[in-house]
DNA sequence: TGTACATCAGTGAACGCGCGTTCACTGATGTAC
DNA sequence: TGTACATCAGTGAACGCGCGTTCACTGATGTAC
């Protein structure tokens, strides 16, 4: 039973929350035979519903996953952002949180992550798709930006190359090494050992690991 | 017409060279449709064969999937080794080389990539595929090593270490902005810049870019 | 408070379709003598 | 060189299956008066 409810029974004619439970549904799909094994007709009987009834609430397979996505970029933004804490105590502990965040998200969620990253939608056909993309990298620029402010202008480099550089390389941990759902490669450190020492060999490379942590 | 051959038609009752074929029509669909678009029944057709000749050459279309990420692995290291070329002249610049490699080969073999990364085989279950991707990931290995070897022995990182750290960096960009198929986000500069500078940056933290490029 | 009515959110039957898979078969090819 | 035979690599028909999608329908819910 994919529905909420204590007694256990449909509570009547109406699902009551059938696009929800869709939702759940495709997520659980997604996480078990990835974004290619799940089909609009096995989400409607994961919910307990008959097949013609998701068209009451997704015009077809493409829109659900794509709100799937959506949520799973709204999801990451908030976990990234909870992570940074606003840079407290410090900005280069608060960064390395957020990297923590990135590689927790993808072990943990990975059925989001699967939509988000590898589902094949383009985010071009999908404007809310690709501006909840934005607003989850706009949290690690954001964080980068604090993390250079105290580098004297003359040698600061760009905030926004710095935060693609950390974006890129956290997501390429997370996708070869940090998957929740099968573990790609064995590594002779953690994905989070991995991307810590990265992350700080970086920052030394620019200078600015030093005045970070300050 | 898939199959190769001069006259245009059939040289006969058998095919000649249908493994091959099978294999052709498999990148084409990854390529047009991504790694989910693809069916036993659809390469058959795309090979001008009946749907159950497939069966006399892959038991499954899981094995037609995994031998088309072999293959893609064995490309994929002859491309990087052919971009390090021992080093040549110097570590530093061959290794910009094989970061170029990398992405030029998400980019030109966007099937072969998919096939690689993202089709969802375990490379658990997949002895060859596994050993295939670690040729793959030894040469980057070798090329780290050779980039290390000037480095004093007291202070020199593991080159394991610096090679998933590049992997991961490479990985991340190719697979964020370096795609062939779809562009995913518009960037300020191009992949290959946004590689190289961070590479850079990252050797610079090692300490190491000096002496490699002696 | 009750009633009539509009709207919403489901049902279930039906359809065509393509896929995966099996099977007995047969044309083509290679080889022993 | 010819012939008999084994093996290989295809065919094509058939099957069950699940999916996507449409459709007229109907039970449940909300609301105007």
């Amino acid at each position: 039973m994919s529905w909420s409810g204590k007694d256990g029974g449909r509570r009547g004619y109406h699902h009551g929350n059938l696009r929800e439970a869709l939702i759940t549904a495709a997520l659980e799909l997604i996480g078990q035979k990835g974004p290619a094994g799940f089909t609009f007709a096995e989400a409607a009987r994961h919910a307990g519903v008959s097949a013609a009834a998701p068209y009451r609430h997704f015009r077809d397979r493409d829109a659900l996953m794509a709100d799937v996505a959506r949520r799973g970029f709204e999801l990451f933004a908030q976990r990234l952002e909870a992570a940074w804490d606003q840079g407290r105590p410090a900005s280069l502990e608060a960064l390395h949180r957020v990297g923590h965040a990135y590689l927790a998200f993808a072990r943990e969620e990975p059925a989001y992550f699967s939509a988000m990253f590898e589902s094949g939608l383009s985010a071009s056909q999908h404007r809310e798709l690709h501006e909840a993309g934005d607003r989850a990298f706009a949290v690690l620029r954001g964080a980068c930006e604090a993390l250079l402010a105290n580098v004297p202008a003359e040698r600061r480099p760009p905030a926004m190359m710095v935060a693609l550089h950390i974006w890129s390389l956290s997501h390429g941990i997370a996708s070869l090494f940090g998957r929740g759902d099968q573990a790609r490669r064995p590594l002779p450190m953690s994905p989070e050992e991995l991307l810590e020492a990265a992350t700080l060999i970086y920052l030394d490379g620019l200078g600015v690991a030093q005045r970070a942590t300050g």
